[in-house]
RNA sequence: GGACUCGUAGCUCAGCGGGAGAGCAUUCGCUUCACACGCGAAGGGUCACAGGUUCAAUCCCUGUCGGGUCCA
């Protein structure tokens, strides 16, 4: 006998290790079975199990799960990645924190031990997290985009791309973090609105000159007043030390004498240009900016545009650039804001500026600044010599597949999200300068001197391994003795190179690099792997649209150039879920739910099901607890029709073949399982899991705990044994029906109730059970007719009863008038039925209404409920009017539309059809009613 | 400023050309032999607003108003 409720917490480890060794999780070996493949976004390794994570992972499962059942191979691929800041952050937070030594003292090796340290203990603690959810993720083909593998992969295609041009090193701003110390990119940066000021500085002409600038008198005339200075706005007066000019827009007629003239920078003494640029905006501020084009990205292009210098005036740390900064350009810049802190110089400028008389205005504002969404600093564009990926040239074939179809966005709107990003693409700076990642294989040399390089510090050499660097450099200095080192040095003697030492790159690669090779490294790439050749590439690809730039678009621009194929030829996107007033669920907000602590108080399968019935496409979804409490609820009530089954002896019968059903009852619920198998079948092919969540729901709990159970009780009550046998072995069929369909979403509750139901003698685990075929033949119209009948007639019986208080425990009679013989027939094959649900006390055929009763249409016939001494005349008046009033306005609205020729000419056949019977059924309804009510009105 | 998206029952959402739906919440009645994590019943909506297309609009189009997200 089961429990009266089931218990997760005791069932979910066992079943989770029970398939997990019977190999379940594993793609299937059976010949010719078709692949089905999905890579998991791989969670970051210092992360742990979030909403987010629950909802993304469940819709994951389902459709593995679903497609394991239809017999298909399989796969989902788990792992990490290693995610270079955050895990770097982590580890030098906790060595902060045990008052160890810091990175940099313990230098590159040491460190780079700790984290993989950290990793062994405590990193991937979601991967257990997901096994808690009931992932059936093939664990067996684990991976970390660092593992040996992985890194292989990353070397060669890094070389590749290099090669072919793909790659290279150039100077350009970047993202700065300074806290970190790294480029970050662009997607890793965040704008948020913060105070501050625009400061008007004067900068005075140089040699002297004048012009007249036109300014307002106390009467709002226009006049003008003699300058001998130019007014710039800025909000980051520190910059001006690597100003290399002020611009002003071509148009501007202010200014246009001083085009070509120059300014001498205040605080610093250079001399520098005025330059006509559109970027400078006449409508802002004084109309003329300040050029500082090593730090600001629009800055960069005016300087590029007018050949500018670009001059960085801080250093890594964003310091005024220290003594120890000792080239010729920046002798101008004073001792005494040397090595200052940004923020503080800006301090000190500005207060240098006002005795200098050349403050003019303090304007607040509020404006956007970029802040680094791991560090929280402040994003400096700094200039540095970084790796580029063209990512241009990359995105050309990602467009393409999306464009033709070789990959489709579900839903499709996302695609424009896709198209959009590519479309405007940047080259994409993949270097790091963390020590955490995958190491770029590029080591430098000194120059030859014939190469007489301007750009870069040294000769570079890209490979795979040092042999192949070894082969490279020999190539380039010939045979010398060639070492690997901290230096890039050439050892000469008489001016000629006699030996030379290389040095490798120091920074690590973008974690977005090797993530984007996920769907083919994972699977063994380069190797040609039996698994890449199976389950490459995938199938679907589920994932958040937040991450459509970082990672869908790179795995697309990656997996087609190495592989010539779409990595996914279908890429899902879920929902982002939010607490239950519409807010983004953070930490700092402190309205998180925790999924491990929901799975604890409702079970997994709760959770599994809330997040699949409510993952509308696209949609943000507003989470409350109560919702997971309603399906906790759902497993429960399917839990209880299995106790029921039980207890009457509804046990799996062996040869059973539901085509060979003769009652009604079972033929119908034989139908409505063939409908509830297609419904869910389509919409987990779809994608719509929600579609397939409430099907599931609506069948489970309306159809066959409320009808269903409910019609079968006489029957399993009654003393037809031939009857009691087919709709024993209907029940079993229909409840395992019921398990093998809501498996996917709630993989426990059903994987238990279908050994305990069996008495363990079920052949397969549910997990592997093979999914129905939807058997349209099945679907009975005439059982479909009579049961529903049925379910009308009881309905308005119960109906009546309520509304007229009619108490639980009394019995009434129940005749109809007007019946068909098709209705006198059902109504003896169902007498017991109709007695047993609607409470009757007997239930007759006559030709006339009997007095003191309650009439209702029950299809052709009129109903009477005989339940005098409970009828209050005037509400059953009322009842009655208002009843009547529905068929008038029903009439009214289907009469206007047929007497409109332009419908009936127009309209389809089937939609006038249907009218014309709607119209039928009400006026028959309404006499039946209004015949009633004259009858009622002589007995007041 | 650009892109996307949403305004449907008190709340959360489905429906998206042919008569308004679900869950929760509310109200009423039930120790009915699977289930009170339950059973039965009921109330509740000019489908944001204004135009247009159509025989027919919650659904398609245009605009307005109001919310959200992303990108500048």
């Amino acid at each position: 006998m089961l429990e009266k409720t089931f218990d997760p917490k005791s069932v979910e480890p066992r079943l989770y290790e029970m398939w997990e060794t019977s190999g379940a999780f594993k793609p299937t070996d059976k010949e010719g079975a078709e692949s089905f493949s999905i890579v998991i976004p791989p969670p970051n390794v210092t992360g742990s199990l979030h909403i987010g994570h629950a909802l993304n992972n469940t819709l994951q499962d389902v459709l593995i799960r679903f497609e394991r059942m239809r017999g298909k191979a399989a796969l989902w691929l788990p792992g990490t990645d290693h995610a270079g800041i955050a895990t770097q952050m982590v580890v030098e937070r906790q060595l902060a924190a045990a008052g160890q030594q810091s990175r940099r003292d313990m230098g590159r090796e040491a460190f780079v031990q700790k984290v993989w340290d950290w990793k062994a203990e405590s990193g991937g603690t979601i991967v257990g997290q997901l096994r808690r959810l009931g992932a059936s993720c093939d664990w067996s083909r684990e991976r970390f985009t660092l593992d040996e593998g992985l890194s292989a992969a990353v070397r060669k295609v890094f070389v590749q791309l290099h090669k072919e041009g793909l790659i290279y090193r150039d100077k350009r701003l970047v993202n700065w973090d300074p806290y970190f110390q790294t480029a970050i990119s662009d997607l890793e940066v965040e704008q948020k609105e913060v105070d501050g000021a625009y400061y008007h500085f004067a900068y005075p002409l140089a040699d002297g000159l004048t012009y007249q600038h036109p300014v307002k008198d106390e009467e709002g005339n226009e006049t003008f007043e003699t300058r001998d200075y130019i007014v710039v706005a800025t909000t980051r007066p520190e910059t001006m030390l690597g100003d290399t000019a002020v611009a002003v827009h071509p148009d501007d007629e202010r200014y246009k004498g001083l085009v070509g003239k120059e300014v001498v920078l205040p605080i610093v003494g250079r001399r520098i240009p005025i330059v006509a640029d559109e970027y400078a905006d006449p409508a802002k501020g004084s109309g003329a900016v300040k050029i500082t084009p090593a730090h600001d990205f629009n800055d960069f292009q005016v300087g590029k545009r007018h050949n500018l210098q670009s001059l960085s005036i801080l250093d890594g740390e964003a310091r005024i650039v220290p003594s120890y900064f000792n080239a010729p350009e920046y002798k101008d810049i004073p001792d005494n804001l040397r090595g200052l802190d940004r923020f503080a110089a800006r301090k000190a400028i500005i207060a240098e500026m006002e005795n200098l008389g050349l403050l003019k205005e303090i304007e607040k504002t509020r404006h956007m600044v970029p802040h680094g969404d791991r560090s929280g600093v402040v994003i400096e564009p700094y200039l540095t010599d970084q790796w580029y990926v063209n990512a241009g040239e990359l995105a050309k074939d990602a467009l393409a597949a999306v464009e033709d179809g070789r990959t489709v966005f579900e839903p499709k709107n996302w695609e424009k999200t896709y198209f959009e990003w590519l479309k405007n693409i940047e080259p994409w700076c993949v270097s790091r300068q963390l020590w955490w990642g995958h190491r770029i294989p590029a080591w430098f040399g000194p120059p030859l001197e014939a190469d007489n390089p301007d750009r870069f510090a040294g000769k570079i050499f890209v490979g795979e391994d040092q042999d192949e660097i070894l082969k490279q450099a020999k190539d380039y200095y010939g045979n010398i003795p060639i070492s690997f080192g901290n230096t890039f040095t050439a050892f000469r003697q008489n001016g000629v190179i006699t030996a030379v030492e290389l040095r490798q790159d120091e920074d690590v690669l973008d974690t977005w690099f090797s993530s984007a090779l996920w769907p083919f490294s994972t699977m063994g790439w380069p190797e040609q792997t039996k698994d890449l050749e199976r389950f490459y590439p995938t199938h679907t690809l589920i994932t958040g649209f937040d991450i459509i730039f970082f990672w869908v678009a790179r795995m697309m621009m990656m997996g087609l150039h190495f592989t010539g194929k779409a990595p996914f030829e279908r890429v899902f996107i879920n929902a982002l879920v939010r607490d239950d007033k519409g807010q983004k669920m953070s930490k700092s907000k402190g309205n998180v739910m925790d999924p491990l602590v929901l799975i604890d108080e409702f079970g997994a399968d709760a959770l599994r099901f809330t997040m699949t019935a409510m993952s509308g496409q696209g949609r943000d979804i507003k989470l409350a607890k109560q919702r997971i409490e309603g399906y906790r609820n759902f497993g429960t009530k399917l839990w209880n029709a299995a106790r029921f089954a039980q207890m009457n002896e509804c046990a799996h019968v062996e040869d059973f073949d539901p085509a060979n059903v003769k009652l009604t009852l079972s033929r119908w619920i034989r139908g409505e399982v063939q409908k509830t198998v297609q419904a869910v079948t389509t919409a987990l092919e779809a994608c719509a899991f929600d579609d397939a969540a409430s099907a599931l729901y609506k069948f489970v709990w309306n159809v066959v705990c409320d009808w269903y159970l409910e019609l079968a009780k006489p029957i399993l009550n009654g003393d037809d044994e031939a009857a009691k046998a087919e709709i024993r072995a209907t029940t079993a069929w229909v409840l395992d029906q019921c398990l093998i369909l809501l498996h996917p979403v709630m993989p426990f509750i059903t994987e238990e109730l279908w050994d305990k139901t069996a008495n363990g003698a079920r052949p397969n685990h549910l997990i592997v059970q093979t999914w129905p075929e939807f058997k349209g033949d099945w679907i009975d119209a005439s059982a479909d007719d009579e049961i529903n009948w049925l379910i009308d007639l009881i309905s308005e019986v119960r109906s009546i009863r309520s509304e007229m208080n009619v108490p639980g425990s009394a019995r009434a009679p129940l005749s109809l008038t007007g019946a068909s013989s098709v209705t006198k027939a059902r109504l003896e094959t169902h007498r017991d039925l109709i007695l047993f649900l609607g409470r009757l006390s007997e239930v007759s055929v006559s030709e006339t209404a009997q007095a003191g009763s309650v009439p209702f249409v029950s299809a052709e016939a009129t109903a009477h409920l005989a339940i005098a001494e409970f009828i209050d005349l005037k509400a059953e008046e009322a009842r009655l009017l208002k009843d009547i009033a529905a068929f008038d306005k029903s009439i009214d609205g289907t009469r206007r539309k047929l007497d409109n020729p332009e419908f009936v000419k127009k309209a389809p056949e089937e939609v006038i059809e249907e009218n014309r019977e709607r119209l039928a059924e009400a006026e028959g309804g309404k006499a039946k009613l209004a015949a009633a009510l004259e009858r009622l009105k002589a007995a007041l």
